[in-house]
DNA sequence: CCGTCTCGTGACGGTCCCGTGACGAGCCCC
DNA sequence: GGGGCTCGTCACGGGACCGTCACGAGACGG
């Protein structure tokens, strides 16, 4: 489930936005100032981040820029100003794109979309199928197989691997896992991966009391080791 | 110098679009219908499209899916029709972005520049693994390892080594280290970075006794040298 | 050469982290 | 409504890890 980051002080427009956008799939965090933004995505990381210009405190351009620093999110203007000069300079901050309140859903959602498959993708279409050893998932056909007989996951424990082989060899915190599992607006206990990290492990891995890929990095979080 | 091609029926408009994108810095060729366009980028592959949807013969959005399928070039669909429903049925064919006509020069140019940074700038960001003799750290799978073999870290020896490691050569205090890895708030005896030091040592150095890295700087503290 | 200071290291008790089993609630399909 | 499945919470136990201390070796200055 990607997420999605709302910086946009209007609290009608940023709720109206949020609905439209989970309504899309989005796990939605939205927040009324460029500061609380900043400190949002520092703290969970967004997939994507949509920054109103006319913003209280820091405005737009100046949180832009700040995220760029962070990183390559990609970022996609709000705005009501129609104005060519507003438009250079909120991509010359480093925005992606530029769109004029009101917006149409559909439109705003079709470019996120568009954003987003330039932005992960970079062409190459993924192999779809990958192999960790003997585990090899297949996220197409929501299934597992582990040697050549197929396990049976739970959605929880799917998404949980699927996750975790999105990023492998990384390590990934707990909160990290909660925010791309369970979505941005869960405040779940962390203890929760544990226990579903625990299911997991007795389903795809041989010796599940010795891992061999759904490993504990202690103090940091989980991995998958290819 | 960046090639674009222009795919735009319209003599005047196609011939405006090209001086004023030459200006800018591109090398331009332009054709006039979606066919001419899909050989000419056959031929020539360029870096950035910019098409128009009205075409005769094939339309646009056609033109778009075809070179879709031809490689991920940047599409930017630049037409008289402001309308949504179009905005989203041709980014769902492929296109990148979506301007209307009449387009101001400079912000076509900056979102050109935009997508440009995106398309070519998602290729992978640096390894950020480094390299000390044999010890190679690998920050993101939090792994360490020493010649070929991977070495276990506790968490505490792990960030000291990247602390350490973030300021290679350079002389960090034993106040600095606590101050780092185990924060500003904790007022420590000095020595537990001794210790911590020692057990780092006995894991990553060939002889710890004579440490090839991790060195001591007698009176003033710890460094790391490359 | 000797006293003092600094650093390395082994041992040990306490703490916190993680794995796991148990249990109740919600959900869906018979 | 009952049974199976899945999920989230909790508590417990074991072990990894940490911080402290003490002792000894080596470095440095006089």
């Amino acid at each position: 489930m990607p997420r999605l980051l709302i910086v946009e002080d209007d609290d009608r427009i940023r709720l109206s936005l949020r609905l439209a956008l989970e309504d899309e799939g989005y796990s939605v965090r939205d927040v009324p100032t460029a500061e609380a933004g900043l400190a949002e995505h520092r703290a969970h990381p967004a997939d994507l981040v949509l920054v109103d210009l006319m913003l209280p405190g820091m405005d737009g351009f100046d949180c832009i820029r700040a995220m760029r620093r962070l990183g390559d999110v990609p970022i996609v203007v709000v705005s009501a100003r129609d104005d060519t000069h507003d438009v250079v300079a909120a991509l010359e901050a480093g925005a992606d794109d530029y769109v004029v309140k009101p917006v149409a859903v559909k439109e705003l959602s079709a470019r996120l979309r568009a954003l987003r498959r330039r932005a992960s993708g970079s062409g190459e279409d993924a192999p779809k199928v990958r192999r960790f050893g003997e585990i090899e998932l297949r996220p197409e056909a929501g299934e597992v197989l582990l040697g050549d007989e197929q396990v049976h996951l739970t959605r929880t424990e799917f998404r949980l691997l699927c996750e975790l082989a999105d990023q492998t060899g990384r390590v990934l915190s707990r909160q990290q896992l909660l925010d791309r599992v369970w979505g941005y607006d869960v405040y779940g206990d962390e203890r929760l991966v544990d226990v579903h990290i625990g299911r997991l492990r007795r389903k795809v891995e041989r010796d599940p009391a010795n891992p061999a890929h759904v490993l504990t990095v202690r103090g940091l979080g989980y991995k998958l080791s290819p």
